[in-house]
DNA sequence: CGCGCCTTTGACAGTTTTCAAAAGACGTGG
DNA sequence: CCACGTCTTTTGAAAACTGTCAAAGGCGCG
């Protein structure tokens, strides 16, 4: 059975064949599936069940008061869609499907419980928490100090790298059903826009991106042009680990340090 | 003796007497003092410590590749600086003092001790940790959704809540030492125009600022400014509290919602 | 085949940034 | 108590990313 949940977790720890068997139970006849558009948390929600998803791709968001989306964080396959469940009343944002989604709801009692028994679940909760937190502030590093152009190129390397810790890529290929409005949401950037840049980078012979699927044709220069440096996603024990944990991800986050030239901002790709 | 740290849990919990020592008890002794500019801890670090910050302020930030910086989070009195070394290797960013600070410095055993023993701290924990998201995610929706003026409002708004909540205000006046330069880095927008946008404030009577000291004159009118929205903070709890916890903020965050009208973007302040 | 959603294109407007440079503030040492 | 260096706040004018507003073109799907 495949349980991107339990595969983003061994990017932390190394699980027994009975936890993981464990794991693999809990999610076993609690599948949901949710259309696209749909919600799969509402806003001012509250649940006393926690939500994983499990395939498709998701986001956190926002409706300010005048009508505009902000999206705050993309889900894919493995993420906990509301940790903040044990201890807040109600969702403070709501959890959106931007492709058809399938999730896996469990009970919070039956979390408690696992929490408590295995100590290395809690822990690797505590790390994804800690790893989402790392995530929010890059994401505010991107909108404050790097253009249209850096961002775009950050978060579609992110996204291939996270993709690739939960083996849902075919290379440096993999389903992207986000459209070009949800980016400019999620980035702070309007469509058009972000249009742009994306053609810019089909030019380039950087990304292929045709049918929902998209090919990173270029790793290391996108990685370049994003200002990417993998260090914030909490990765080393995955370079230490288990092999064939390890080399999920090892190609995307072991390219030789760059020095970026000081100059050479707007305009001109790198 | 002053707790900020107990006194911001308190705006998520009650503590007995007799917890409320055992919190008083864990900063004797520990304090440290920290020279502005310095670093309270280093990009990079791994200790075996927690840092509780006292007084002063202090911020979370990294400094890019080509030598900018961007400021990811402000940290008030009774902020937790480093969650994180219970289960990462390294800092991912450092925590840097912009002002005189004293911190506490909490062996990293006993704070486990304590989180294990005492169910209520450790609640506050986690509850601080999801508080931490959502400001982040706010900050998100600041830089994605909202221009320079509105975005100051915003930032300002919090800090007099957050400095409300850990009594360190004075009605509406508090220590503010942070400069323009550092609202710059933390907002992603260029000292110069922080400053336009602070002397419109000014101007229009919304705030008054002189010899670091930091007057919100017209609270209401920087809540609608801003868009603040007080939910994102979860102090639920609060307003059904302790009075006396709740009388510190109570004030702040129960202005009647507005309608805002969906025109009326630039220029005009409202 | 037709509708609906997503992607492209264009021209123009406009917050914000750049780049200097001057004026204030503040703390220290003489 | 004043000189003096340093850091912060102000000001100006011009450049420029990015946004706005429409409208057309593609593509998938029932």
């Amino acid at each position: 059975m495949i349980n991107p949940w339990a595969m983003k977790m061994e990017q932390f720890t190394r699980f027994t064949p009975h936890e993981r068997a464990r794991l693999d139970a809990l999610l076993v006849g609690r599948q949901r599936s949710h259309a696209v558009h749909a919600d799969i948390i509402a806003e001012g929600a509250h649940s006393d069940h926690c939500h994983v998803l499990l395939s498709g791709i998701a986001c956190r968001y926002t409706i300010l008061p005048d009508g505009e989306r902000q999206i705050m964080a993309f889900l894919v396959p493995g993420d906990l869609c509301d940790a903040e469940i044990f201890v807040l009343k109600r969702m403070d944002h709501a959890i959106g499907a931007l492709a058809p989604c399938t999730t896996a709801m469990i009970p919070a009692g039956e979390m408690k419980t696992l929490l408590r028994e295995v100590s290395r679940v809690s822990e690797a909760l505590w790390w994804g928490t800690m790893t989402d937190l790392a995530v929010l502030r890059e994401r505010i590093v991107d909108h404050g100090r790097r253009d249209a152009t850096e961002r775009l190129a950050h978060l579609l390397y992110e996204m291939l790298l996270r993709y690739r810790m939960v083996g849902q890529t075919d290379g440096e290929t993999f389903d992207f059903a986000i459209t070009q409005t949800d980016l400019a949401d999620a980035t702070g950037l309007t469509p058009t826009h972000v249009n742009r840049v994306l053609q810019r980078f089909r030019e380039e012979g950087l990304i292929a991106l045709r049918s929902r699927r998209l090919t990173v044709v270029d790793p290391p220069r996108l990685m370049r042009i994003g200002r990417f440096s993998a260090n914030y996603l909490h990765l080393e024990r995955t370079l230490s680990g288990d092999p064939a944990v390890r080399d999920r991800v090892g190609d995307l986050i072991d390219y030789p340090a760059v020095d970026y030239p000081i100059d050479a901002r707007q305009g001109e790709l790198r």
